[in-house]
Formats: C-alpha cells, structure tokens, sequence
RNA sequence: UGGCCCAUGGUGUAACUGGCAACACGUCUGGUUUUGGUCCAGAAGAGUCUAGGUUCGAGCCCUAGUGGGCCAACCA
C-alpha cells in the first residue's frame, strides 16, 4: 500500500488505512482534537494536535477543534481563546469549532431514554458512601441501596435534579452497569452531577452537568468523528465509551448513522519538563515563571515567546513517532529541530553579551568604517548590510586569553585572529585593574587584510574568526537567557514536589551590547547572534530598549570539550570509550532477568568495574534510578563497594538503602540488607 | 491480590505482516568553512527483557516468567 517514498505507517494511520480497506469510506473520515478549557496548551498537546490535525491534512478529512467544556468550575474563556490562538500559530485549520456544553440538550434527553431503558438510576448516598461500594481494583464493589428505584421514581428525581431543587452533592445520575466488573470505570459510573456554578458558555442555564465518560464519546459521535483519537491513560475508558455508544445508537441511529472508534497512544514525554496541566498552573499562581507564557514554560505560547517557530514544532513532533510505549523524549531533539529551521531563516547580526574593551592601536582614532556583512550565509537571498568598524570595539570576554594551548583558536597574545567581516588582529598587551581584571585588550590590525578586499592578506587563513561590535556605535539591549527550569530529568515522578527541582539558576537577564541594524525590529523576529545562538525579539521591548530572549545556543564542540577537560583532566586515551558508567547501567537493566548463574557472574563485572567509579558519578543515578529495579540494584552494589572504600554515609545514601531493603523486589532488598 | 496495556543501540521510532535489525537525535573521527555554526564523509554503539515452544527460519506467532505503565475524582 505504501508508496515507495513515504514514510512507513504508524499504527493509527495503519488503522484508518485498514478501516478504508474494509468498506469504510474516504468521506467519512473526521477527527477532533478535544481540549479542556481549563489551561494552556504545552508541547505534549501538540502530539494529540499533530495527530489528528496530520491525519485529517493527509486524508484531506475534516478535522474539529471541540472543548470539553463539562466542568464550569475550572474552565474559563480566557483558555478557549488562548488555545485556539495556539492552534492557528501552529498553521492547523479546524473544520467546526464545536462544544460539548452545545450537546446538553442531547444529552439530557438520551440520559431521559437511558432511565426509561433501565440503564440508569439516580443515588442519593454521599460521594465517599460510594466510593467505599466501588471496591478497589481487586475487590468487586457491592450495589447501592438506590440501584433498584423504579423508572417513576428515577425520571422524577433526575428532573428534580435538573430544575435545581437539589444540593450539590446529594443526588447523581449513574449508569448501571456491573459493580462487580473487573474494569472500575463500569462499576455504575457516574453520569451526571449537581453543580450550581456558572458555566462560561450555558451561564446557569444547567445545574446538573455530565461527566467526561458521558459526554466525550456522545460528542464524538453527534459530530460522527470516525476515529477518536486520545492518550494511552483512556484506554480503561473505551470499554465504557463503547457501552454509552451502543446506548446512544439504539436511540438515535437514524439521525446519526455511524459508530465512532477510540484508540489511544502513548503520550508525549520530555526530560527536564513537566507537563500536567495543574503542575504548570502552580508555577504561574506561585509567581515561579511569569505567566502561562513565560519563555522557559513547556506551553505552546512560552516556546513561541521562546522563539521556536510552528516549522520547528511541527518537525519535531514528526520525528517523535507514534506508538504505546511510555517514552521520555530527551529535549536535545526539540532544540535540533529549532536550530535547524532558524539556521535556514534567521538573520546574523553581532551582538556581544559578556564584552571586554578592545583597542586597536594602530587604526586611526576619529575613523569609521561601514563594512559588509552577509546577512545569512545559508540565504544567497538574503542580501547584505554594512557594519561600523572602529578603533575600540568589544569582544567576548571568552574569546580572549592571555595564554593558551593549541586547541585555543581565539585570541592570545602574540597570536591572530580575524574579526568577522573585518581585520586581522594581533593581540599586544592587555590592561588589568587592581584585582587583576582584564580592562582592555591592545592589538594591531593589517590593514591589507580586510575581508573581502581579495589581496593576498586578506586571505591569510588564521585559526579563529571572532565576532565583535564598535563601542561607540553598539545598542545596549537587553537579553534574557534561559536554562531548563528543573534540575531534574524526571521532576514529575519522584517521590518529593516537584517544586523542589526547581533550577534557581533558570533566568539570566544581562545588558548587551548589539549591531546597530536593530532598530526597525518588532517582537518575535528571529536572530542569530553571530557565534552564540538564535534569540528572537520579546514583546516587552521598548521604543528606547530592545528585548531579546534566547531560543537556543548554537552547537558547541568546544564547550564540550573544555567541559570534558575540566571533569576528567587525563584523557589519557584519545579513542571514544564507554564510561564505566554507563555500562553499569546497561548490565543492570537486564539483572532482574537473569539466571542465578548469569547474575553472579554479572555481579562480578560490576564489581570490577565499579573499581574506576567516583562517587559523584554514582550520584545522579539514585534519583533516575527510583523507578528501575535492576538499575537499583547494580546501584546497590557499586554502592557497596564505594562504602568499602571508605565513602561516608550521608542521607542520601541512606535513604537510598532504606528505600530499597523495603521494596518488594526480592534481590533488591537482599542486596540492601547486606549493606 | 484483580483487569488492561507495553518491552528493539544512550533516547525516540522502523523493520514491506515470519527471511541475516534500519532511520533520526545524541556521541566520536576526519574534511570544507571568515560562525569551534552549517555542510560533507565516516565510525562506534542493540543481536531485539528472560526461559521455553511452533517453524527450514522468530524482533515479529504461542506459553510462562520478569520489568514498567494505567485503573479505586460528583476531574478531563
């Protein structure tokens, strides 16, 4: 079926494919997307939207945007309108824009049909009565006393319900089902309940309001949706979609003809982010971020005030897959698919964040050069502009050491560099105040070595090339770097709040000093900043001062590598190894597998390897480590030996072993017993 | 003491429905380069959770085990 250049099918788009073989037809395809009101869209939406959005532009299918408005006590307009704006950025078109809350009328008059049927009754216990009847996952339920009211008593009361003459919380509508189903959902849900509130479309119109499991599917099949398409955690709530859904046909097939189908997929995950919508609430409310939009926010809104673009977004939920496995996407590939689109469309310009004052000596002091800049090597279209050369410029503080090795390619003294579209320089001398600060950097230029200029100077082929900015024609701006806002890669699942992954460290506002071809920009033009990254205009710029956010840094290899030096000074061997580590990692993965025989023997090489492992190395793995067994228990016995050695017991370590001589995990316990 | 879902390099997804495990990110090497970016060339890294079974042949099918996830809101 697949055309050679496409892509291979993932497992929905194999079940439209399969539906399409078996009869159904290409004109019945529709797909919803089915927020809540009740926050901002974030990057894990944008799968669900990609999906359903992806499926309808592929089979040229209609495509609903329905809010799942059933709750009026904690969805507001104001989301309805913030996420339909996310939506449009993102480049989607939605065939309706549809609400539940329009479908109360027919849902109260199939609930109506629903009592009349023996399908559902009114309970009049309090919500914990009920819940203590419901059983727990391995013990069935037991019937409410109010299951056998007669259909007289059970119309009467649920129109009493509806016309208000009730207190929240005394009476519900449930269906009825089987208390004793092994599925808890069928355990009599309940279908509709008593809010006086205020609803932000139907206003009091109602008091009684149906639950999700008596809305979603009736919604999906009045707009006759064809595949219903929702995360992995709604799969236990098919079962009763399916059964509501056989409900609704029988009374109403003629109106509605075809039957829609749920399948579910794995939701997205990222590292390093949360993604609940009551999480992310918290960090607005509790002033964390500075609003729904703050630029370190994982929403829709914060990552294009970031500065990602619609392309980027879309690209990366492309390459995520579909699929129902859990998975934890690890954030470097969003940042991939940024780079890569802006490195296509961003404009250079120079901008120098952390500057240090750079003299030319030998270039006369009242001149000025306007020297050409391409504007984006990567856009022959993108034309060029001219640039201020003077005899005192700043440079990157980073970009200049009074002696360095080799692999050092920026400035030193006594050694050249190019200044990007200008000079070849030869650092002199520098200037230190009394802590012994650097103030200022002298060297000389060649004058024959203008870029451009085509004599044989100009080019000279020197190691380093650094960006630059003239003192006295550069705009101060102001620029806000980000990090990620946890410490964490799963701040979500640990045991401890969230809140305190928290990285203090996640804003860093610095005034910069940037090109003057600046002046005519407007909030969310992109940039890259010649040699450090991409940032993009804030909406909180001014007339008389610009803002920009950073997106994303540039790649870094050598960042990388000072990094590298800086934790392990002796790389004594060149050739890439796998970091003990690591292969620690990798053996206890699959311990809890292995024959007895295997596990000693697998025991032994961890034993050996653990001989080259440095205690802080060790660390971060308790945290990551919560969750799987076997990496606990390699854990475990690098601890071990880390103990022997002479390693302190602090809490950590501590609470690490306590936590693991108590799990159910046989070895684990046995292995922390023994420490 | 239950039901359902899931298990492929570090991460995420593939594998034409049973034919010697591929792609992307990441990592590493080298080249080009007036961005230590981009681009180009290349490399390392899994034998598909374990044990059985079916089969000429299993990552794909079956059984059991192990591990992980979801389910007990008058939330969605």
């Amino acid at each position: 079926m697949a055309t050679e250049n496409s892509k291979p099918l993932n497992f929905i788009e194999q079940i439209v494919e399969d539906d399409l073989k078996n009869g159904l037809s290409k004109k019945d395809l529709r797909f919803r997307f089915p927020p809540e009101p009740n926050g901002y869209l974030h990057i894990g939406h944008t799968k669900a939207i990609g999906i359903s959005f992806g499926l309808g532009e592929k089979y040229d299918a209609p495509v609903n945007l329905r809010f799942d408005d059933t709750n009026p006590t904690k969805e507001e307009q104001a989301y309805v309108d913030a996420i339909k704006e996310d939506i449009a950025w993102l480049g989607y078109k939605w065939e309706e824009e549809c609400y539940s809350s329009d479908y109360f009328d027919q849902l109260f008059e199939w609930a109506v049909l629903m009592i009349i049927d023996g399908k559902a009754y009114v309970d009049s216990q309090s919500s914990e009565s009920m819940a203590e009847q419901k059983g727990t996952p391995t013990q069935p339920g037991i019937d409410s006393p109010y299951r056998n009211r007669t259909i007289e008593q059970n119309l009467e009361l649920f129109q009493q319900m509806r016309n208000g003459d009730f207190e929240e919380g005394t009476h519900v509508l449930r269906a009825k089902i089987d208390m004793k189903h092994t599925n808890m959902l069928m355990r009599d849900p309940i279908m509709y309940r008593i809010l006086h509130a205020s609803h932000h479309r139907t206003g009091t119109n109602w008091c009684i309001y149906p639950m999700y499991d008596w809305t979603h599917g009736e919604s999906d099949y009045i707009e006759q949706i064809s595949h219903s398409l929702c995360s992995l955690e709604f799969k236990p709530h098919r079962e009763l979609y399916n059964w509501f859904k056989k409900c609704v046909y029988n009374y109403s097939a003629h109106k509605y003809p075809k039957l829609p189908k749920q399948r579910e997929f794995a939701r997205l995950n990222l590292n390093y982010t949360i993604m609940s919508k009551r999480k992310l609430l918290r960090l607005v409310e509790e002033g964390v971020v500075s609003g729904w939009d703050d630029p370190r926010m994982p929403t829709i809104s914060g990552l294009r005030r970031r500065g990602y673009t619609p392309k980027a977004i879309k690209k990366f939920i492309n390459s995520v897959g579909v699929a129902k496995r859990d998975n934890i996407i690890d954030v470097s590939l969003l940042e991939f698919c940024v780079r890569e689109d802006l490195n296509k469309t961003a404009p250079r310009i120079m901008a120098v964040l952390n500057p240090v004052k750079l003299t030319i000596t030998n270039y006369q002091s009242d001149k000025t050069e306007f020297l050409e800049a391409e504007n984006n090597p990567e856009d022959p279209n993108s034309g060029s502009r001219k640039l201020p050369f003077s005899k005192t410029l700043y440079i990157e503080r980073d970009d200049f050491k009074e002696e360095a090795n080799n692999k050092y390619f920026r400035l030193t003294i006594g050694k050249e560099v190019r200044l990007k579209n200008a000079y070849i320089i030869k650092a002199e001398s520098v200037i230190k105040d009394g802590q012994g600060e650097i103030q200022e950097i002298h060297c000389t230029y060649d004058p024959k070595s203008l870029s451009g200029s085509g004599t044989e100077e100009s080019l000279r082929k020197v190691k380093g090339t650094l960006h630059w900015v003239s003192v006295a024609y550069a705009i101060e701006a102001e620029v806000r770097e980000y990090d990620r806002l946890f410490s964490h890669e799963a701040p979500d699942s640990q045991e401890e709040d969230f809140m305190t992954f928290l990285n203090p460290f996640s804003l860093n506002q610095i005034t910069a000093f940037v090109e003057p071809n600046i002046s005519n920009v407007q909030p969310n033009d992109h940039f890259q900043f010649q040699r450090l990254g991409y940032f993009c205009v804030d909406k909180d710029s001014t007339e008389t001062k610009v803002v920009f956010n950073k997106t994303v840094g540039l790649r870094d290899n050598w960042a990388k590598q000072t990094q590298k030096a800086t934790i392990s000074p002796k790389q004594s061997n060149p050739k890439q190894e796998r970091k003990p580590i690591d292969v620690i990692k990798q053996l206890g993965k699959k311990y809890t597998n292995l024959s007895a025989e295997k596990q000693k023997s697998v025991k032994a090489e961890i034993i050996q390897l653990s001989a080259n492992i440095l205690y802080e190395e060790l660390e971060p793995l308790f945290a990551t480590a919560t969750k799987k067994t076997g990496t606990r228990i390699a854990v475990m016995i690098v601890l071990k030996q880390l103990l022997k050695k002479g390693q302190e017991r602090n809490q950590q370590i501590i609470d690490f072993i306590e936590k693991a001589s108590t799990d159910s995990n046989k070895l684990l316990a046995e292995e922390a017993s023994t420490l």
